[in-house]
DNA sequence: TACGCGTGGCT
DNA sequence: TAGCCAAGCGT
């Protein structure tokens, strides 16, 4: 089944830029950053011009957050702009400037996550990890668990399931790992999969048992209209888009709850998102 | 474990 | 249209 997988993945995967030769693993930990919740398909820009920016952790370890945080544009997220360019620093102040090679010292570097470091670790190295996103939750929920999706979040037997299916070799776990990855985001995808398609059919307890929908793990989905999320978000994109800066008072008028709209500009400017330069904000 | 954290495309 | 969903992380 995992063969079959990798050559569906032979034919099947896309050309994306970080999986070609020569991309070095800086360039794929960038990727797994900015992929984080995030389509590819609004990655592949941003990561290409930053790239040809920061083409070392050294670059962006030389440069100040709030530049990171431009760069970012419209990603999502952007917590995780100020995470890389923490992860630059410590690349540079505690590795020499060198990625490190194993999930223990990726684990601890800031933003890498259980599976950024595995995906590291798989991507960038070729080694053995158990790389474990949505994705590969969902495709061996359907294929070996029988129902139809997989949780919100990781569960231990997740992490259990995902580690019985790791092929022994560092070559075939990294297979493994990139295809069964993809497979989940191009034919085993969330809603409408397309199982006539999917190399792995024969085998999928889910599509013999006539894709049942009962049973499956609820997916909570997140709220949005008039949350602090959104609130944050027109701030930021308001001092985003000014290179002369914000005044404070324009920005608390950008959202009609001025309680909220005060509470949230606190929390940008506790993040470190946003900056206060007497009365202008900037990034 | 559960929650907060952006943004935009798709159905 | 209003949700659903997307290569998660930190607390």
């Amino acid at each position: 089944m995992i063969a079959a997988c990798s050559a569906w993945y032979g034919e099947h995967g896309r050309d994306l830029p970080w999986r070609r030769a020569g991309t070095t693993p800086w360039g794929v930990l960038v990727s797994e950053v900015m992929s984080q919740q995030t389509p590819m398909s609004r990655v592949v820009g941003p990561w290409t011009a930053w790239m040809e920016r920061w083409p070392t952790p050294d670059d962006l370890a030389e440069e100040e957050p709030g530049a990171a945080v431009a760069a970012w544009g419209r990603l999502g997220y952007p917590r995780r702009a100020l995470r890389l360019h923490a992860c630059a620093v410590a690349i540079a102040e505690r590795f020499d400037g060198v990625v490190p090679s194993t999930y223990a010292e990726l684990i601890e570097l800031p933003g890498i996550g259980d599976y950024t470091a595995a995906a590291v670790v798989s991507f960038a190295f070729g080694h053995r990890a158990a790389v474990l996103d949505t994705n590969v939750r969902r495709v061996l929920a359907r294929v070996e668990t029988g129902v139809a999706n997989c949780g919100s979040a990781t569960t231990r037997a997740d992490r259990e399931l995902a580690a019985r299916w790791l092929p022994a070799s560092d070559a075939d776990a990294a297979r493994w790992a990139v295809s069964s990855m993809e497979l989940g985001a191009l034919v085993c995808v969330a809603r409408s999969p397309l199982c006539e398609q999917c190399p792995i059919s024969g085998h999928c307890r889910w599509l013999a048992a006539e894709k049942p929908t009962e049973g499956a793990p609820v997916r909570r989905g997140q709220a949005w209209k008039g949350t602090d999320r959104q609130c944050r978000g027109v701030i930021l994109d308001l001092v985003r888009n000014s290179m002369a800066g914000v005044e404070v008072e324009v920005a608390l008028d950008a959202w009609p709850k001025r309680h909220q709209a005060e509470k949230c500009l606190g929390s940008l400017l506790d993040d470190g998102l946003i900056h206060r330069d007497g009365e202008l904000l900037r990034l």
